[in-house]
DNA sequence: TTATAAATGAGAATGATACTCAATTATAAA
DNA sequence: TTTATAATTGAGTATCATTCTCATTTATAA
């Protein structure tokens, strides 16, 4: 998808919303479509603050709830007490393993592994709505 | 194991490590093999004070902490910002099933899924140490 | 322009958990 | 049993990410 499609949708998203489009969080997503990486929420405001945009923790925030509500980012929990958002735009599901000692990301996907959580439920009689699953280790660099 | 053992192995830790052996050491031992649930600390400090043993919120997390890392529980993250222990004692590794409604806890183990991750590791060159796999959705009750 | 509802940001609040340190206590030696 | 002392405890404070508050600013549409 285009960085035009991209903006265009996501002011749609607003005026459906019944929000305003602002500098900030225009700011905002074109931080989280920029790098790729999963990112937590100070790096993105020390980002945007770094260029030109003035913006604060509370709006970082607020904007990235409504890019997770509205399906332009994803949060991730990896159990260190500091969410990180990564775009999920072009980006299909996937889980993470994540280098105990340098903090590396890699993604995986296994269909395999996706199949069974559905039969899993299914035998607890759940309907599965989301999971997490995440590989602690430690990456070649680091072992 | 009888708790009888497993007090007394307790205290040998405890020996072996330098530390006292304290009523509110044995006290937070107590509560983690009598309830087999998935418990907040908060929980755990509750019940104790309700008893008879004078204890703190500090010790409580100290002596967990202790638990934990000799290996007679096991410390959960659900993502919600409150950690659970669950006791590991006669309690093989497995994962859970969580409850998006009422929080009810499953416990589920997948012989197949524990492989697929050491080759998943492996592709990547990580040596694995831990990993965290949470479903999510609506248990039987509350679909 | 103007009216106004929504957004912003500075700083305060929150909540789980960790830390501090003076008072208490378990332990082992005498 | 007494004593010496290092470890433990607990009340309260600190921390840290995140959320909330509310006075001021701003985007939007008439
Ligand atoms: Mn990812
Ligand atoms: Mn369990
Ligand atoms: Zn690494
Ligand atoms: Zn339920």
């Amino acid at each position: 998808m285009t960085n035009e499609k991209l903006l265009s949708d996501f002011k749609d998203v607003l005026k459906k919303e019944g929000l305003k489009v602002t500098p900030q969080r225009i700011a905002v997503l074109e931080e989280i479509i920029k790098d790729k990486g999963h990112r937590e929420s100070e790096d993105i405001y020390m980002a945007i603050k770094s260029r030109k945009t003035h913006v604060s923790r509370a709006t970082v925030y607020r904007t990235l709830d409504i890019l997770v509500q509205n399906g332009f980012a994803r949060k991730l929990n990896l159990g260190d007490g500091r969410a990180r958002y990564e775009t999920k735009i072009d980006s299909p599901h996937h889980d993470h393993i994540i280098c105990n000692e340098c903090g590396k990301i890699i993604e995986f996907v296994n269909d395999e592994i996706e199949k069974m959580q559905e039969e899993i439920a299914k035998q607890h009689h759940f309907k599965l709505q989301q999971h997490i699953h995440q590989l602690f280790g430690l990456c070649k660099e680091c072992q």
